[in-house]
DNA sequence: TCCTAGTGTTGCGTGATGCGCAACGACGAG
DNA sequence: CTCGTCGTTGCGCATCACGCAACACTAGGA
């Protein structure tokens, strides 16, 4: 059976513990039988590879005979691993910079799929919310970091992105993928993206591309605080600092 | 070939694959010849492996032919699990308040094998560190929480931890193991432990238990600071403080 | 309290998959 | 330019992963 991904043939048992653990991340928690459901395998394949998966410390399962849920070896693995990001290292001095100047909450953001995820993050002075946002993804058509992707993403990326509805998150969301294209071209135009309150409600964010020397884009960078301390009269002079950030990370990774 | 480990024999395929990503945790980035050695495999069957882990998104390659090193979805499947972590999502509540009412950072953390590992943050007002410590591990002889851990873990745990030379991190690291006793003695009696400059010069922390109504120890929630704000003088009236968050966290779970 | 249905686990036999071998192309160092 | 090493891939084979069947356990309903 072939999984058409990368052109190659996967090794079958490996391909089918990653889509467990892919489960479990949307679905928070399930059963055995439901895993074997979910996969197409027999209860007793999901059980087996459950337990390796267990062994390894990357599930736990709540009782002896309880439902399964992803563990904390995962941690572990991606604590590692966001922190060797390419992306995540070039934009750890440069966010943390722009933090302390701009006292707001910067992320680094990478396109995931269909989605901006957070790799890496910086708090400012002024910022109270406690919210961890490494691994957290958010939609690109409502954040300031997912506009940036989805603007200098490559055209394919974007016409999939513009052929599904626009989920409203907030009243502000854009929704119409016409308006979002405009926006996109002056996205594109200007360098960078703002949102106000698209995201949630009072939340506002300001990002710009990280280009590498040879034209790839590899992320974006973003400042985000509360409407009433970013609001959009600041935009353009908090833009001239993200932009020059984002140049700054670029510059590093070559 | 049996890896013994939880009695069951494990799916080898994907034992290997867990391997690999365990490491690449540890060593950063490798090529698949120094992988394959490191798992007793054909560099062919690495290749494969790390294709089907590419595919998913856990590992990335550099260029066409380059090192390998762990990816983004990884992290996004980790930001999934440590969002579902019971001890995660009891702490969630408890740290935030605590980091608000103190304004020092707060993390929960549990017993990883040998190490303490965090897998939830709150940062008060007053922390200025931009660090992301969800998924970073310590040592138990030498951070707040890796005592407590340590204090109340099974002994067969602690025989194990105390069996190996303890590193030295700073001069103020405890590396005696009968002192670390005498000292771990202690926080078994008053319910907290602190550090002062053991992990970090300079850095502070208080920590307590979690432990649920059945008795069981399910992880330990810390509070680390300067040495200049989070001094000896205020050790007391801030792990009472903290055994009153770990006692709240303990109670949601049960 | 008892019965039934469904779940998770495990022994076993089978065939499909994962594996190692060999060969090849690419790349870097001398 | 040559050589050594790396990563990739086709292929054949043996081992491993798989499904089936059976069992123990648990929860819910009568």
């Amino acid at each position: 059976m072939r999984n058409d991904e990368g052109g190659v043939q996967p090794v079958q048992s490996v391909d089918r513990a990653v889509g467990i653990l892919e489960f479990l991340a949307r679905r928070g928690d399930a059963g055995v039988t439901e895993i074997g459901v979910e996969l197409g395998v027999h209860k007793s394949t999901a059980s087996r590879l459950l337990a390796t998966l267990e062994a390894r410390g990357l599930v736990e399962q709540s009782g002896a005979r309880g439902a399964y849920r992803l563990g904390a070896g995962l941690i572990r693995l991606a604590g590692a691993g966001a922190a060797q990001l390419d992306v995540a290292q070039a934009a750890r001095e440069v966010s943390a910079e722009l933090a302390a100047e701009l006292g707001e909450t910067v992320n680094m953001a990478v396109l995931d799929e269909d989605a901006a995820m957070n790799v890496s993050q910086a708090r400012g002075s002024a910022a109270v919310a406690v919210q961890n946002w490494v691994g957290r993804r958010t939609p690109l058509h409502a954040s300031s970091s997912g506009k940036v992707l989805l603007a200098f993403a490559p055209d394919a990326v974007r016409r999939r992105v513009l052929a599904r509805p626009l989920a409203r998150c907030t009243p502000a969301t854009i929704t119409d993928r016409r308006v979002l294209d405009r926006e996109l071209a002056e996205v594109r135009a200007r360098g960078w993206a703002a949102t106000q309150g698209e995201l949630e409600v009072g939340l506002n964010g300001v990002a710009a591309p990280v280009v590498t020397a040879g034209g790839e884009l590899v992320g974006a960078i973003s400042v985000s605080g509360p409407a009433y301390r970013l609001d959009a009269a600041r935009f353009a002079a908090v833009a001239e600092r993200v932009v020059a950030a984002a140049g700054s990370a670029g510059a590093v990774l070559g």
